[in-house]
DNA sequence: TAAAATTTTGGAGATACTCCAAAAAATAAG
DNA sequence: CTTATTTTTTGGAGTATCTCCAAAATTTTA
């Protein structure tokens, strides 16, 4: 498992880069805080070791906004979570228990593991929680590309 | 979500009563210790826990074995490991990764999704990992019982 | 019964959360 | 344009899990 195998963040701040990356822009801590219903002082030490780690840019008492890299990655963490939805739903579940399972235990589930699972339903574009894109190492990985 | 929604315990945990369950009767702790590679004292502590919790009894110094609630639920946790592997494998996976993602996320599925997946799947007996077997709950939650 | 192996206890540290109170900065109102 | 309000950050502290190491307790073996 490198680096890039889609395990490097926490479920909660899996959450937090996916409503970044979702609502778009310069995003304010507040918005981020009454959105999960924590304490802002939380939401600001997250985004401290996300920006960190450069997923995002922090302009303090601004907001924070993706970094090229941060984008990137939260468009793998907003695929993984559709793609997992979906195949929960194509395997019996209602649609929203399916995406509040996946948000539960999305953050331990490998890219290599979403771009099979991708791969083998065929690159759907919809799923129960929105549009799935797709990116290249999905479609070749999913092909059988080893690691 | 109730008391038994199948969450109570962590990924940790899950893994070793898992193991006390699939090696039966009174186990030890360097057992457990040496199949985890972890300090035995570690394991003395989360031992300690699962026992307060009573999944398990604990002798000390001569090991533990499952009370009738442990056995249960590592019952459970066995199935659930299996139906979920099932499922990555009928979703495009290879079975040893299906089995490792699977292990990597399963303590935060329900039993609740489970149970219908497992209906869905029309209640296999065999899993990429071992056989599977069937409890009342499953087969009538499966068919859309509520909570 | 003494030596060796196993297990437990106690101590400490890492990670990842959480909240609260107080200080700092930005924004709005007068 | 200065004061009051709101937002954000800092610092402190606490919880929960998981980890290892060294030393003590216990069991097993020789």
């Amino acid at each position: 498992m490198e680096p890039e195998c889609g395990l490097a963040l926490s479920a909660r701040k899996v959450e937090y880069l996916k409503f970044i990356f979702q609502t778009g822009g310069m995003v304010r801590t507040s918005e981020i805080a009454s959105a999960f219903n924590v304490d802002p002082s939380t939401i600001t030490k997250t985004l401290t070791e996300l920006a960190a780690a450069e997923y995002i840019r922090h302009v303090p008492y601004h907001g924070v906004c993706l970094t090229k890299t941060g984008e990137q990655h939260a468009e793998f963490l907003v695929k993984r979570h559709r793609i997992l939805s979906l195949m929960l739903v194509r395997n019996g579940l209602l649609p929203k228990d399916a995406c509040s399972e996946a948000s539960r235990f999305e953050s331990q589930v490998t890219k290599k593991a979403v771009d099979r699972i991708c791969h083998f339903m065929g690159h759907p574009r919809q799923s129960a929680c929105g549009e799935i894109t797709h990116d290249d190492d999905c479609l070749e990985r999913g092909r059988g590309k080893q690691s």
